[in-house]
DNA sequence: TCTAGCACTCGATGGTTTCGAGTGCTATGT
DNA sequence: ACATAGCACTCGAAACCATCGAGTGCTAGA
C-alpha cells in the first residue's frame, strides 16, 4: 500500500508546512486544528500511523509529535508543495541587485551573495571555466629581461593575466609579431582546441616553423599549461548565515559542513552534477551523497547564456527549509541572471548605460 | 601593593601555564605540585587571594580553582613568559611553504594559509593596498569601440586589469601613444602620487594638451577613479579551525566572529593599528576594542619589503592559547615572509631559479 | 469508518541529596 | 613574620526522584 489517499496526502502537507514553521514535532491535536477536515485528533492519528509506516513521517520518542523523514520532504517536493510566487517587488529587489554589476565576472559572485541575503543562507554559485570560452585576443608584454606578461581576453569578457618567466630575451617587436600571429590564428577558437592545437604544435618538429611562431607557441604554451585557472570554480557567501540557524547547532556538524565549504570540490561535484539536469535540482539531507552535506539540503538551478547552460547556482540551508519560498527565488535568480548574461558579450557592443 | 614578589610571579607563570594546557580552573593543591618552590597548598591559596585582589586571576566560583583574568594574560605576556624557540624542523617547514610560491600576491595569500595550518587557529595578513607601490608600466588595448581593456603593472609585481567603458571611440594607435606618453611622464611614481597629478590634469582647462595627452589622462583618470581596488584588503583562512576550539562552543559568540570575518573592516582596523608597531603586537579579549573579538585573542607581527613595513600578519585564536608557542610562529613567519619579499620586485631581476 | 475513552510512555522540569574539590580562616609551630 | 595543618564552609556536578503534560496506541462503541 504505497497509496496515501488525498487525506493523507493533505495532512503530510500541513504537517511538513506546520514543522517548517514551527520547529517542533507536530502532535495530532495541532495537526487537527490546522486542517479543514473535521477529524478528530484520535483519526489523524491513525493516518499518521498509516504515513509512519510508509517512512514518511517519524516520532523523535514516543510521546512526542511527528516530524518528516527525508523520504516526507522528499514526496513533499516532489508532489505535494504548493510554491509561494513571489512578490513582484522581491523580484525586482533581485533584479535591481543583478543590473548593478556590469563585469560578468563580478556579476556571477555577487549573485551568490544575493541568494544568501535573500534566503539567509548560503548562497552558491558554479563559475563555468573557461575553456568552452572563445579566444579573442591575447597580447604580451615584456616585464623585464626574464619575464613576459601573458594577457588573454576572452568573448565572454574576461581578462586573464599572467606573469611567464622565460629562457632567454625576447624583443618588443618580436613579442608583438608573435601575438599578431597568434591571434590571427586561434582567434575565434574556444580555449579548449587552442590548447589542444598548441599541444600538437610543440610536438612537431621546431625546425619547420618560423621564429615568430616558435616564440607564439613557447610562451602561449606556458600560459596554457597551467590547468588549474581554467577550472569551474565554485563561490560561496553567508556561511555565517547557517550558524544562526536552531537545527544546525551541533558543532560537529557545523564543523564538517565549513571544511567542505573550505575544500569546495564537493559542492563542484554536487552543482557540476546539478547543471547535467534541465531545472531545479533539490538535494535532502543525505540524498546529495557527501557526508558534510548530510544535515542541510542544497536547492539548485541552472543559468544560461544564450540559450545553453554554462553553469548553476542554488542555496544551502537547514533540512527543515521553507521549500516553498526558497525554490522560487532559486528558480528566479537564474532566470534573472540567465537573463542578465545573455549579450552581455564584449564582441557584440549593443549594451550602453 | 602592586608588587608580586617573585614567589607570586612564579606562582601566576605556572597557574597560567597549566590553565592553558588543561583549560580547567586550577586550585591550590594542583599548583602545589606542578611547582619545586615546596610549598604547602595553604600557602599557595594565600599568595592566589593576593593575586585576585591585584586582579590577575579569578575563581568562576567559590569551590573552584582559578583561571587568569584579561589582565592576568597581559602581565603573563607581557614579563613572565619564555617562549619556546621553534624547532629548525618547524621552521624550515614554514620556509618550504613560502618558497613554493613565486607570484607575490599569492605569496601573501598563501601566507596565512600557513599560519592556520601550523597553529591551527585562523591566519590572517592585511596585504597592502598599491597606492604605495611605484607605477612601472599602463597598456591601453581597444577592446570594442566602446570599451577599452587598461593594464597596470606595479614595481611589487603585481598586475591589475579593468575595462573602461568610453564615449567615444579610440584607435589603436591612439591609444599606444597615449601608453606611452603615460609611461614615460609617471613610470617610476607612486600611485598615491599619479592619482594626484590626475586629479590636478583634469582639472586644467584641457585645450591646453595636447590630444595624446587628452586622451591618456582621461582613461587612466577613469581607471584610477575606482578607489575600491586600492585599498588595503585583509586575506583570512583557517576560520574553521576556531569551530573546534572548546572555548569558543558558545553560537553567539561564533555568529559575532564570523559577522566580523566577512565584512572585515574590524581585522583591517585592528592590523592597520598594529602595523604602527614596531614588532609582535597582542591583544587580548577585548584589548582590542572590537566585540566580535571579545572572546579571542589577536597575535600580529609586521613584515617588510627592502627594510620597510609594508604590511601585518598574524592569528586568531582562543584568549586560552599557547602563546608562548605561537609568539615565535608568528613571529618567525613575518621574517622569513620578509625575507622572501625583498628583492623579489620585478625591477630587479636578479632573482631566478 | 470515525470517534471517544483510557492507560501508557517518555521527555522536560524542578527539587533534593550526595559528593568532592577547593576555599578562607584560625591556631600553631618555626 | 612566615609557613603549615586543621577545619568548617561553599558551591557546582551528578544522581535521583516525583510530577507534569503532550502525545501515543489500543479498544470499544456509534
Amino acid at each position: 500500500m504505497t497509496e496515501l489517499g488525498e487525506r493523507g496526502e493533505t495532512l503530510l502537507k500541513t504537517l511538513i508546512e506546520l514543522y517548517i514553521t514551527e520547529g517542533q514535532p507536530v502532535g495530532s491535536r495541532t495537526l487537527a486544528r490546522h486542517t479543514d477536515l473535521n477529524l478528530s485528533p484520535a483519526t489523524i492519528r491513525n493516518v499518521m500511523s498509516d504515513l509512519e509506516d510508509l517512512g514518511l513521517i517519524q516520532s523523535p520518542h514516543t510521546s512526542a509529535g511527528r516530524i518528516p523523514t527525508q523520504q516526507g520532504y522528499r514526496l513533499f517536493v516532489d508532489s505535494l508543495l504548493t510554491v509561494k510566487p513571489l512578490t513582484s517587488e522581491a523580484v525586482e529587489n533581485i533584479q535591481s541587485r543583478l543590473t548593478t554589476e556590469s563585469d560578468p565576472q563580478a556579476l556571477l559572485a555577487s549573485v551568490s551573495d544575493i541568494l544568501s541575503k535573500v534566503t539567509h543562507f548560503a548562497g552558491l554559485i558554479l563559475v563555468p571555466g573557461r575553456d568552452n570560452a572563445l579566444l579573442r585576443q591575447i597580447e604580451f608584454l615584456r616585464l623585464s629581461d626574464d619575464r613576459i606578461l601573458t594577457i588573454m581576453i576572452t568573448d565572454d569578457g574576461r581578462v586573464q593575466n599572467r606573469v611567464i618567466p622565460t629562457d632567454r630575451l625576447y624583443s618588443e617587436p618580436e613579442l608583438t609579431h608573435a601575438a599578431n600571429y597568434f591571434n590571427s590564428t586561434y582567434a575565434g577558437s574556444s580555449l579548449a582546441s587552442v590548447r589542444r592545437a598548441l599541444l600538437g604544435e610543440m610536438k612537431t618538429d621546431s625546425d619547420e616553423m618560423h621564429e615568430i611562431m616558435k616564440t607564439a607557441v613557447t610562451v602561449a604554451g606556458k600560459f596554457f599549461d597551467e590547468e588549474e585557472h581554467d577550472r569551474d570554480d565554485v563561490v560561496l557567501t553567508g556561511e555565517e548565515n547557517l550558524l544562526n540557524i536552531p537545527d544546525l547547532c551541533q558543532i560537529d556538524t557545523l564543523q564538517k559542513l565549513f571544511d567542505a565549504f573550505k575544500t569546495k570540490q564537493d559542492l563542484l561535484d554536487l552543482l557540476d552534477r546539478s547543471m547535467r539536469v534541465n531545472g531545479i535540482s533539490i538535494f535532502i539531507g543525505e540524498e546529495s551523497g557527501y557526508r558534510a552535506l548530510d544535515d542541510v539540503s542544497v536547492v539548485t538551478a541552472p543559468y544560461e547564456t544564450d540559450g545553453s547552460i554554462v553553469g548553476t547556482l542554488g542555496v544551502i540551508g537547514p533540512t527543515r527549509m521553507d521549500y516553498e519560498e526558497v525554490i522560487p527565488i532559486v528558480d528566479i535568480t537564474a532566470r534573472l541572471l540567465s537573463g542578465a548574461l545573455s549579450g552581455k558579450h564584449l564582441t557584440e557592443s549593443d549594451q550602453s548605460g
